[in-house]
DNA sequence: CAAGCCTGATATATCGTTATACCTCCGTCA
DNA sequence: TGACGGAGGTATAACGATATATCAGGCTTG
């Protein structure tokens, strides 16, 4: 197999300079059609594909952007790729995902290649606990950077986020409405944003309507952990009938766990979740959510992204999507 | 804010030429001790870090690895993809993800940005359908390249999967033990030879028991599909007492069906997953299936990928990984 | 008919590194 | 003492594309 064709050999072969092949090329500048058909066929002939990263070293443009993720397992951020991806695509840019899975080491390691590599643009999930020195790289460097669902960084970044507080008060007013005074509130991790104003929400709410002490109890945000603390809450807090979630894979996990102390979720427990992934509303029985769209979210991150590279100048925005009560299964009168 | 350092101010920083403080940012060539600390210091507070892009141009290193999947969203997908990018990290190689979600378009799009980009290698699941151009163009470009779970590709590219069909026989025999006749497969999509295996192992299994007649029925991949198709394939085979399904959601999506149906999966009727994911042992009834590692068989994959990379020249691989039964609570003998 | 002006194409420098060859000391050894 | 060799550094040409300035002609235009 023959050497990889660079510009120069499609050039030599079409019988023009390498400046014209390069024009045709990227259908830039003034060419006579004669020669563009001429650069075209030769190129199709040697099966020219460009050097991308010669290209965007000289011309400084770049559209490869990267998704920088906590966790490419959870459905609810997949579905946020899928949409990001797409408006992306139509403009013209590669998404590539960076997963860090919530490891402070392999964050670091990837945004370090990251920014080597130059690319033009990043979407960031921090993971847990990141180091504000972490913020201090990217900002140093200019990387045209949009942080989601997880703020910080002392506003030095776009953000794109979700009206938590007022989702979980809704959650909590309707679990209220419906009879329930002992409601907690379970999972979330520290220190970001999303469960501190979660909680808040929640706690506004039972304060408002006087209801009973606030209950907060942490777990990560899967099926597993979820099942095995509201089993501890239940056997901790017998009097709670009711619970809000900081996350549709905590509120499933939980009603496992209500199945199986033999119990029914929506009858003996109600249960809320918050995202409304896709398995929210196949679960038995069907979970009742605070619903987001994922793929919209994706969509508007993609759009933030999109008008800090064209304006790199202009001051940062915080865009904040609300979320919407979906009453299924799980919820009900208390006993 | 100043401009981005390059290696030439480093340099000039500490007196040195640029030829010098390239040895010295990654360690290699000849350099004293007392230089090397000086142009360390230098581009320490310069707060240099090395263009990635210039130096894979010159060098014709990349350390950046692809991996172009069908379904980031699928969890047995997420989890392999752990452990690709655990086993590439500590060989210093960075793994960015590309979804093309089984549309051809996208597919298409991601390869081409892709190859442009002259990336290190590329791991891949075909999307459904996939071209044979699709194929030519990767080979055509030399791009390291290995497939996985989906074959083909005229045996150009190395190849890690599974041992399908001999564990759908597996799982069609146990269920044979059991006492059922009249067992069913259900799931997965046409052309790529994962279904076309595991369909044969389930086959093979039927004729060799001499049990009833073998009932393929397809559906795509997720619960929400595998719930609508179980529905349909009670209703026109009542008399299917076992379910051998294509995939973990498939699976559950099943188990769903039949509790909707007011039936007890395991006792009613029996069904068998693949791929065991996380949510199989959560899921209530636990599921039965055929366990893969998808964490081992990414790291599998990532390995192949290293061969094949480090020795490019190498004859082409295959790697069939065996699948092992394990047994929950969705089997069990028939009414 | 000279001056000006498009149109189509080209020569050349440049992006930020690294590979290669070469150079200068200085010590060693026959 | 002169040849040799290794250690430490440097000059320079790549890598493969694009930006920029420039050029050769043909066509207007006063």
């Amino acid at each position: 197999m023959r050497e990889k064709p660079k510009l120069e050999t499609v050039a030599k072969a079409a019988g023009v300079s390498t400046a014209t092949a390069s024009q045709v090329m990227r259908g830039a500048g003034r060419i006579s059609d004669a020669t563009r058909q001429k650069v075209l066929a030769a190129a199709k002939k040697l099966h020219y594909v460009r050097d991308g990263r010669a290209a965007a070293m000289r011309s400084g443009e770049n559209r490869e952007i990267g998704f920088a993720i906590h966790k490419i397992a959870n459905p609810f951020n997949a579905e946020v790729i899928s949409g990001t991806s797409d408006l992306l695509e139509t403009e013209g840019y590669l998404l590539s995902v960076l997963d860090s899975r919530d490891d402070l080491t392999r964050q670091r390691r990837n945004l370090e290649a990251f920014i080597q590599s130059s690319r033009g643009g990043l979407l960031w999930v921090p993971a847990q606990d990141t180091d504000e020195t972490t913020y201090d790289l990217l900002a140093a460097h200019g990387m045209p950077t949009v942080t989601f669902l997880r703020r910080s960084g002392k506003g030095r970044f776009d953000h794109v986020g979700i009206e938590n507080a007022r989702a979980t008060a809704a959650a909590t007013n309707f679990l209220a409405d419906l009879g329930h005074r002992n409601i907690a509130y379970l999972g979330g991790v520290t220190q970001f944003g999303v469960r501190t104003e979660r909680i808040e929400g929640y706690r506004t709410a039972m304060a408002a309507r006087q209801l009973g002490d606030a209950i907060v109890w942490d777990t990560p945000d899967d099926k597993m952990a979820g099942l095995r603390a509201m089993m501890a809450l239940h056997r901790t807090h017998p009097e709670i009938t009711a619970v809000v979630c900081n996350g549709d894979m905590v509120a499933i996990g939980a009603c496992s766990a209500i199945s199986q102390l033999g119990l029914v979720p929506g009858q003996d427990l109600s249960v809320i979740g918050f995202d409304d992934v896709q398995d929210a509303a196949i679960a038995t029985p069907p979970l009742s959510t605070m619903a987001v769209s994922p793929y919209q979210l994706g969509r508007t991150l993609a759009r933030v992204a999109l008008q800090r590279i064209r304006e790199p100048d202009r001051p940062t925005s915080t865009t904040l999507v609300p979320a919407e009560l979906v009453v299924r299964g799980t919820t009900g009168k208390p006993r």
